[in-house]
RNA sequence: GCCGACGUAGCUCAGUGGUAGAGCAACUGAUUCGUAAUCAGUAGGUCCCCGGUUCAAGCCCGGGCGUCGGCUCCA
């Protein structure tokens, strides 16, 4: 037999007889450690199993438990352990598909009774008792009859079914994985061993649908995880509780920022320091806008079914709008508004244009109404009523580039002022599609021009734009790594047609305006949930409910309190002295507990020297210092990050 | 909407069929204090709602409402 030579990673060229296992081929050539930590390899780029035979010249890549690629084959290797465990326990139990996802992986049965959480645990330590054993995984092709065959034995229908879906598909081997007795039908790789992951964790067990359709059968889906070490799990179980501790619906009660009553479901009760935020997200909004040549307007919130039936959304989106009745007639014949597009649209058609309005930007933060379904909604994240920092641009296609251009401008402005770091993602053109070709140049071009001008790099996804044009997504990370959709610009083709929009150009004929959609915060709900989140509750000054709070060491300091109180106040800064009959330490404990920015403490000798002693929030103690010394610190921080001072909506 | 878990004082939570509890918050009184929690006392619940089982229901059963975790990231 002749030798192959397998090229490593670091460029080693090595000869190794053709038909060689590459596990094999790691202990010899390369060294035991490798080969004893090695989970699965690459060969020619393709993900293969460590028992694959090299039979020709090749490039090979061995992940080990270091590389995050291993960890998500041992998440699969432990999906297909977690299904041994379930047809040990509970024999009659189908199996159906396993996949990992971004955080551990699930497997969905199909079974009658929904796995109770005692049956969890059983599982969990039947899984991890099948991990101790160190059970070899094994690789196996088969032809697709042999396969059936085998599945038909077990009675396991649903995988028969994945399989004549995906013969269908033009496959004609198919690969099964087994460890001991129990097989899954599986493209792999897998590691070498049930031992190799080291530990698994069941997660919780929910109700997922056959392929995700509502009208397929329900199957009963386990989430878990796992990892290479006990300590890895329980760095993950800490961060865990980490991001809890952050749940924007923890904070929002602790720091009575929101609430919410059954008799309005999805739609929340803002408390003063929760408008306070609000309020203040939807001026620094409203001004950065302004700034950037939009003007705002507010429309009607209930419209004439003509309106939707115009838009499409009678049609389309009607079972998420709560529909009105009119009481003389009794029908219903009216729609809360759920976007701001169409009545945008009726603004814009209520007047003729010249090219010379062109571009016009127009700014909205309305209250919107969409009825999600009752188990879809969560905390602020979503729900049934909410206002977005919504504008449609209504421009010529060759003004498309600079305006897309000035919204990543303002964009990049806002998500900056809260150190949030974004992603962007280009849709262009899909299969069906509406528009000439010179229109989805010019669209394409116009995203493109824009993002690299501003020095974003983006991915770009073909053919994921919708049907009336091309669209960028922008995906924010927060403080812990945590990614966000927020901020969209959407080119729209269709809408000046439907709402037969026009201008005149300036050839003296009547031209149709492109339109962008466009958003940055997404919804002020949504936004609120993400940067609480964001600042574990601890915002910015510019940005907290109370931005100082003054406390005093005894009563006979409250005059002077309350004057440095007016004084701030009148500069429009949300400042308020803790009167209360506490002890100093308490109201400072309180003040750190609400994570208030400035904590200032008041004494006989703040106000013998017309001072203040201040303190941070987490504890750093500034010195005493004068009071104006204090007041254009507190101002700098105070402040808009636009510089103007705090006067919201 | 569908599957599951949960719903007890303003908040966080105990309470497995036999007289509804704790801590914090609130209220009253005392304390006026120099950077993370002063002391004592008082009050507070239709145990989510409706119905059923039982001598007896916060607890068991049924229905409703709400909250939470999920409901095609390809064998």
């Amino acid at each position: 037999m002749s030798n192959v030579i397998v090229t490593l990673p670091n460029g080693d060229k090595k000869e190794t007889p053709q038909g060689t296992r590459i596990a094999d081929f790691v202990k010899n050539s390369i060294g035991a450690g490798l080969a004893k930590a090695a989970v699965f390899a690459k060969l020619n780029g393709a993900e293969v199993d460590l028992s694959r035979a090299i039979d020709a010249d090749a490039s090979l890549q061995i992940f080990t438990s270091k590389n995050p690629e291993a960890l998500e084959v041992a998440r699969h290797d432990a999906a297909h352990v977690v299904a041994d465990a379930v047809q040990q326990l509970f024999p009659g139990t189908q199996v159906t598909i396993g996949p990992t996802i971004e955080e551990g992986f699930y497997y969905d049965f199909f079974r009658e009774k929904p796995f109770t959480p005692e049956e969890l645990e059983q599982i969990e330590k039947r899984a991890n008792e099948i991990v101790q054993k160190d059970v070899a995984f094994v690789r196996e092709e088969v032809s697709p009859e042999a396969a059936v065959k085998l599945f038909e034995g077990k009675g396991e229908k649903f995988k028969i079914e994945i399989i004549h879906d995906i013969v269908n598909k033009g496959a004609k081997t198919l690969t099964l994985y087994k460890h001991g007795d129990w097989v899954d039908f599986c493209l792999g790789p897998h590691g070498p061993s049930t031992g190799k992951i080291g530990v698994i964790k069941i997660l919780s067990s929910s109700g997922a649908y056959w392929r995700g359709d509502a009208k397929n059968p329900m199957l009963q889906r386990i989430y878990g995880i796992a990892f290479f070490d006990q300590k890895a799990l329980d760095a993950w179980s800490k961060q865990k509780e980490e991001a809890a501790k952050r749940d924007h619906r923890r904070l929002g009660k602790d720091l009575d920022l929101f609430h919410f009553h059954p008799f309005a479901p999805g739609s929340a009760f803002w408390s003063p320091k929760g408008t306070a935020l609000y309020t203040t997200l939807q001026g620094f909004m409203r001004k950065l806008a302004l700034d950037s040549g939009y003007v705002e307007i507010k429309t009607p919130l209930l419209f004439n079914k003509g309106l939707w039936e115009i838009s499409g959304h009678w049609d389309k989106y009607q079972d998420n709008m709560f529909l009105v009745k009119d009481s003389e007639s009794g029908e219903l014949t009216y729609g809360l508004k759920p976007m701001n597009c169409p009545s945008h649209y009726l603004y814009f058609a209520m007047k003729k244009h010249s090219y010379r309005d062109l571009p016009m930007r127009l700014h909205t933060q309305d209250v919107l109404h969409r009825n999600e379904a009752q188990g879809a909604l969560s905390g602020l994240t979503r729900v049934r009523q909410f206002a977005q920092d919504d504008a449609h641009i209504f421009c010529t296609e060759d003004q498309i580039g600079s305006e897309v251009s000035r919204f990543v401008k303002l964009l990049d402005q806002v998500y900056g002022a809260f150190g949030l770091t974004y992603q962007a993602k280009l849709s262009t053109r899909p299969e069906k599609r509406i528009g000439s070709d010179e229109f989805w140049d010019k669209a394409e071009n116009g995203l493109k021009v824009a993002l690299e001008s501003m020095k974003v790099e983006y991915e770009l996804k073909p053919g994921d734009g919708a049907f009336y044009g091309p669209k960028i997504d922008f995906d924010v990370s927060d403080s812990i790594g945590r990614k966000w959709q927020l901020g969209t610009v959407q080119l729209d083709y269709n809408a000046a047609q439907r709402f037969e929009l026009s201008y005149i150009g300036e050839d003296n004929k009547e031209h149709r305006p492109v339109v962008l959609h466009r958003a940055i915060y997404g919804s002020f709900e949504r936004f609120i949930a993400i940067l609480i989140e964001h600042f574990a509750g601890a915002f910015p000054t510019w940005l907290a409910p109370v931005q100082a709070i003054i406390v005093t060491v005894a009563d006979r300091q409250l005059e002077y309190a309350n004057s440095l109180k007016a004084k701030l106040g009148a500069e429009g800064f949300r400042v308020e002295v803790d009167d209360r009959g506490l002890s100093m330490q308490k109201k400072i404990a309180e003040a750190q507990v609400q994570k208030i920015p400035f904590t200032l403490v008041i004494g006989d000798r703040e106000v013998e020297t017309n001072a203040v002693a201040p303190r941070r929030y987490g504890g750093a103690d500034l010195k005493a210092m004068p009071f104006d010394e204090f007041a254009a610190l507190f101002r700098k921080e105070a402040n808009w990050p636009t510089g103007a001072a705090p006067k919201p909506a």
